[in-house]
DNA sequence: ATAGCAGATAAGAATTATTCTTGACTGGGA
DNA sequence: TCCCAGTCAAGAATAATTCTTATCTGCTAT
C-alpha cells in the first residue's frame, strides 16, 4: 500500500509527518485520474477547512523530491510549441530541459495493451525518452 | 520547406498573411529547441520592435488549432502530480484530458536511435498513448 | 489602383497559477 | 516537559496567460 511508503520515505527524509500532509498524500493516492494542485487543495479543505493552498504545493514539492510522487508531464511551467507536424518524438534532459527531436519507425511494431483499447481508441503513440544530455554530464 | 506549409495554411484557412505572423512562425521553424513563448518574443520583438507579447500567444495559439503547429507536451497549464512511483506510461483523451495509467513490458524492446545515444544517456522510455476516451467519442 | 470591412494588432489591465514572506505554531527528540 | 527546526496559514508578490478596447491593415471586390 503507498501510504506505507510514504511514512517510511518521510522518516528517512526526516521529514515530519504532520496532519496535513496525510490528507494530501491520502487525497492523491486515492485517485486514479491524477487531479491538478487545486482540486486536491478543495478536497482536503473539506476534513482541514484551515488548510492553505500554499501547503499543498509545498507538500508535492517535499514528496516529488523524496521521489514519493512524480510530476505528470516535465515541461511543466512555460508554453512551448514544435512547428514539427511530421510524427516525431523527443529526447528531453531531466535536468536542463532541454528537447530534441527524433523519429522512430518502432512505433508501428507498439502493441496497445487490451486495458487500454478499452479505454478509448489511440490515435497516436508519443515517445518521450528521458535523460540526461551530454551538456549536463550525461555520456561523459 | 515549412514556410511554404505556413503560407498554403494559412490561406486555406482564411487567415490573413501578417509581417507579425510570418516573422513569428520564421523564428520558431528555425529553431530545433522549442522555445517558449517568452524567447521567441523577445527575438522577433528585435525585428519588429511594437511587437505585443500577447500577438505571440494569439499567433500560435491560431497556428495550433490549424495544425501548422504543435503544443509540446498536452498537460500545459496546471500541475499534476502522480503517487504511482512504479515505472508507467499513459493513455491521454486529447479532447477532455483524462489520464490513466497503463504498463507495458515493452520498452525493453525499445531501440534507442544512435542519434539520441550522441545527445545523452537516456535513463527512461515513457510512452503516451493519445487518443479519445469513450465518454468522449472514441470507441463507439 | 482603391475602398471597405472583417479580422488583426498594440497596450495595458485582468486573471490564473505558483511562489515568497512573515510571524505563529507544533512534532518529536533530549 | 522543554525546545527548536521544520511547518503552517494568510496574504502579498511574481509569473504566465488571456481579455478589453480602440486603432489599424491585409485582402477581396470593385
Amino acid at each position: 500500500m503507498r501510504l506505507e511508503a510514504f511514512v517510511r520515505a518521510s522518516r528517512n527524509a526526516g521529514i515530519k509527518l504532520t496532519h496535513q500532509r496525510l490528507e494530501i498524500f491520502r487525497e492523491i493516492a486515492a485517485s486514479s485520474e491524477h487531479p491538478d494542485v487545486d482540486t486536491v487543495f478543495r478536497k482536503v479543505r473539506g476534513r482541514i477547512p484551515t488548510l492553505a493552498l500554499d501547503t499543498v504545493y509545498r507538500t508535492f514539492a517535499v514528496l516529488e523530491r523524496e521521489k514519493v510522487l512524480a510530476r505528470v508531464s516535465l515541461f511543466s511551467d512555460k508554453a512551448r510549441f514544435d512547428p514539427n507536424t511530421e510524427p516525431h518524438h523527443h529526447f528531453v534532459c531531466t535536468k536542463c530541459g532541454l528537447v530534441r527531436d527524433f523519429y522512430s519507425g518502432q512505433t508501428e511494431d507498439f502493441r496497445i495493451p487490451e486495458s487500454v483499447k478499452s479505454w478509448g481508441a489511440v490515435d497516436a503513440v508519443y515517445i518521450e525518452l528521458r535523460g540526461i544530455c551530454r551538456a549536463c554530464g550525461g555520456n561523459l
